[in-house]
DNA sequence: AGCACGCCGACT
DNA sequence: GTCGGCGTGCTC
């Protein structure tokens, strides 16, 4: 066992053998160990994913590793098992793979950072000063509020978006605070919720599926109470002495989770997401290897966690197409989290108001589980959807007047009112008075939109902006005309509307800032808002808990998308954004603004709900050998010519064609829907299978094939299996 | 992915 | 006469 195989922290295909040194510094090298390796003039961070007696190559040539970066593996035989289906699956090299699970600090040199071992607990003062008035100095509370639970160590203190050791000397400095020593591992602390009758019957078949492995669709409408049910079954893991993973789409829902978590579990729960620093990140990443963090909750990439006594793991609102990473590595964490469940012989706990059509169709073929919560924890009962006929109606500024009257009974009422629109920004559409032409961005294809506040236009698809002054160049002096809705111009059109009304807008734009949106829901729930207006943001499973009227403007566009997906989409969004309503003990209602009010999907989501309308779309997809009842995946490509990436996929695809076995569903190159996008033109052409196993058999003898031909072409390429979009 | 090697155009 | 373009191939 003189040899290791390792793989590069890179988006190498290949693997290199190393000679062993006598002496790595600490004791033997194990796959899953991090080594510095010499690799051509320079030196390289790989992972040993094999250890072996002899290499194919010429010894003279081989090189010896350099160091072991740490004594002990940082990928079990678990984590590398998956690694390695993942690469597989997905054509993406192992390295970069392995590179994905792991936080960006150990993908570089640096080693592990030490984690410190003081721990801090409230002093008798400091706890009164918690049950006291809240403190005006923010952060002190904060830390504070963290210490509630008992004694903690620095990782219950990852997510403070501020450095918070010197408050934290303040606070020792004022006997608030003192330090501890790090208590072995804080008892969970009990205080669980009583659950409803649905509730726990959920709890019981996930209790009952324990252990081993079960994929369980947890189906319960909007404000059912599925987290009390996340919240039962990991007390239940932690009981046994296990760890859960609970994966969210969206940062801001960590936030609202943790906080959750946190006051039923204290200390043993982590959070991971992109906005934390890097640091921050490999210290989670090491309380949860070590075990002392007992809960991670976190998005897409926490499903790459190393969790050593993993139980359970939880995907919340598993329908959203966020859990798809959209380029590089594109996997889902969705996929992962099942396949990390089967070979780990742990439940999955799939929970959505709305699942996706493929999960659907793994209940229907029983390789999943269906657990449904049909009615409400609190309030009676779930929000009437009714349809806005716009036809020929005068708006103001897109909103009805019978969705103004309806907005206005509500606030006089003293209830909170939501408005959703999915486009961000004042105006989508400039049109030069002088010439009538529409401003496009000179690197993609597609039309800029006004921001009124910076007075600027974006491109929403390269993230470029221009002065206004600077865009007008068609015909100089011209005046631009601004056509069509934003959340902006919706604000401005609310607020002239109800010039006493509290205004909160989110999207992109106002969300960008850190903590900000975290600051406006603080802000919401605590009815300091009368209105909200937002994008897509507000649909993903936000608890807003005092909305009784929720407007949907305009959603119309998406009737006529040309993905098969889209449909789809829409109805979960409807049923999402609809769900945002009546949470609280007054009744919802939800009105939603078109153009088509016999639109058959349109009806059917609204008048017959999700179910219906999933069987009948599942029934249409089988028709047409659609996912999920056939597998895809697509070949992205992208040149800085036109011609260069259809060019590289005729020459893809008459390869394929000429080596392909048995029968191959293979489209034409296609442009992109947007074919010119950040100066880039993009080309696709989708692969179908009446099986998985083809695709993944059909790329994994063609894929190195594929990447020279692209790199002589010059393009830039990826495989996407089991896309999202395929325009 | 880097990085070097290698063979054809416009410049000190 | 060189500097440098990017096409090609290799890295254990």
């Amino acid at each position: 066992m003189s040899i290791v195989v390792v793989a590069l922290l890179s988006p190498l295909r290949l693997t290199f053998d190393y000679l062993v040194p006598e002496n790595v510094g600490w004791g033997p090298l194990a796959p899953g160990h991090r080594v510095l390796v010499p690799f051509g003039r320079s030196q390289r961070i790989g992972i040993v994913v094999e250890c072996k007696d002899d290499s194919a190559l010429a010894g003279s040539k081989l090189k010896t590793v350099a160091a072991a970066l740490e004594g002990t593996p940082v990928f079990g035989p678990e984590a590398l098992a998956l690694a390695r289906w993942a690469a597989g699956y997905y054509q993406h090299p192992l390295g970069d793979v392995l590179a994905h699970m792991l936080p960006t600090w150990l993908r570089k040199r640096q080693a592990l950072p030490q984690v410190g071992a003081e721990a801090w607990t409230l002093t008798a003062a400091g706890r009164a000063a918690l049950a006291t008035a809240p403190s005006r100095a923010a952060r002190q509370q904060f830390i504070l509020n963290r210490l509630a639970s008992g004694p903690v160590g620095a990782i219950a203190l990852v997510g403070a978006r501020f450095a918070w050791r010197p408050v934290l000397k303040r606070l020792l400095g004022r006997g608030l605070v003192e330090e501890v020593r790090p208590a072995a591992a804080a008892p969970p602390r009990a205080a669980a919720v009583a659950l409803n009758e649905s509730q726990r019957a959920a709890v019981a078949t996930i209790n009952a599926s324990l252990p081993g492995y079960r994929a369980l669709v947890l189906q319960g409408v909007t404000g059912s109470g599925k987290t009390e049910v996340y919240l039962e079954a990991i007390a239940e893991e932690l009981a046994a002495g296990r760890q859960a993973l609970v994966l969210v789409p969206e940062i801001a829902l960590t936030e609202q989770l943790v906080g959750r978590f946190r006051a039923r579990f204290g200390a043993l729960v982590g959070l991971l997401h992109s906005a934390l620093s890097e640091r921050e990140r490999v210290l989670t990443w090491s309380a949860c290897a070590s075990g002392s963090i007992r809960i991670l909750v976190g998005t897409r990439s926490a499903v790459w966690a190393t969790l050593p006594a993993l139980g359970l793991i939880v995907v919340d609102e598993e329908h959203d197409p966020s859990y798809k990473q959209q380029d590089g590595f594109r996997y889902s964490a969705r996929d992962i989290a099942l396949v990390r469940a089967q070979a780990g012989g742990i439940p999955v706990i799939l929970g959505s108001a709305t699942p996706a059509l493929e999960t659907l169709a793994n209940v229907e073929r029983g390789k999943y589980h269906r657990i449904v919560m049909a009615y409400r924890a609190r309030a009676a009962a779930l929000p009437v959807i009714q349809l806005l006929d716009v036809r020929g109606l005068d708006l103001h500024c897109g909103l009805s007047s019978a969705l103004v009257d309806a907005m206005r009974a509500h606030l006089e009422r003293g209830e909170q009112v939501m408005l959703f629109l999915n486009r961000r920004g004042y105006s989508p559409l400039l049109i030069c008075r002088g010439c009538g032409e529409p401003q496009r961005c000179d690197r993609c294809d597609a039309y800029l939109v006004y921001h009124k506040a910076d007075d600027s236009v974006h491109c929403h698809h390269c993230d470029r902006q221009w002065s206004r002054t600077r865009r007008a160049r068609c015909c100089a002096a011209a005046d631009i005309a601004l056509i069509g809705l934003g959340t902006e111009r919706i604000e401005e059109a609310v607020a002239e509307l109800f010039p006493q009304a509290r205004l909160c807008r989110i999207d992109r734009d106002t969300a960008r800032r850190k903590d900000a949106l975290r600051d406006m829901l603080a802000r919401i729930n605590e009815r300091e808002v009368d209105v909200i207006i937002g994008t897509q943001m507000l649909a993903k499973g936000l608890d807003f808990a005092a909305v009784t009227l929720v407007g949907v403007v305009d959603t119309d566009s998406r009737l006529f998308s040309l993905d098969f997906r889209a449909e789809e989409r829409l109805a979960q969004l409807l049923i999402q954004v609809a769900g945002r309503a009546g949470r609280a003990a007054a009744p919802g209602r939800v009105l939603v603004q078109t153009h088509q009010p016999h639109h058959p999907v349109l009806r059917q989501i609204i008048d017959q709900g999700y179910d219906v309308y999933a069987a009948r779309a599942l029934g249409e997809r089988r028709a047409a050998g659609l996912p999920p009842y056939s597998a895809m995946a697509v070949i992205r490509a992208d040149a800085a010519a036109p011609a260069t990436a259809l060019a590289y996929l005729a020459a893809a695809r008459a390869h394929l064609l000429a080596h392909a076995e048995g029968e191959l569903d293979l489209s034409y190159p296609l442009p992109a829907l947007m074919e010119r996008r950040g100066g880039r033109y993009r080309a696709l052409m989708v692969v179908r299978a009446a099986q998985r196993l083809e695709i993944g058999r059909l790329f994994a003898a063609q894929v190195v094939a594929l990447e020279t031909l692209a790199r002589r072409a010059r393009v830039r390429w990826a495989i996407d299996v089991d896309p999202q979009d395929t325009l």
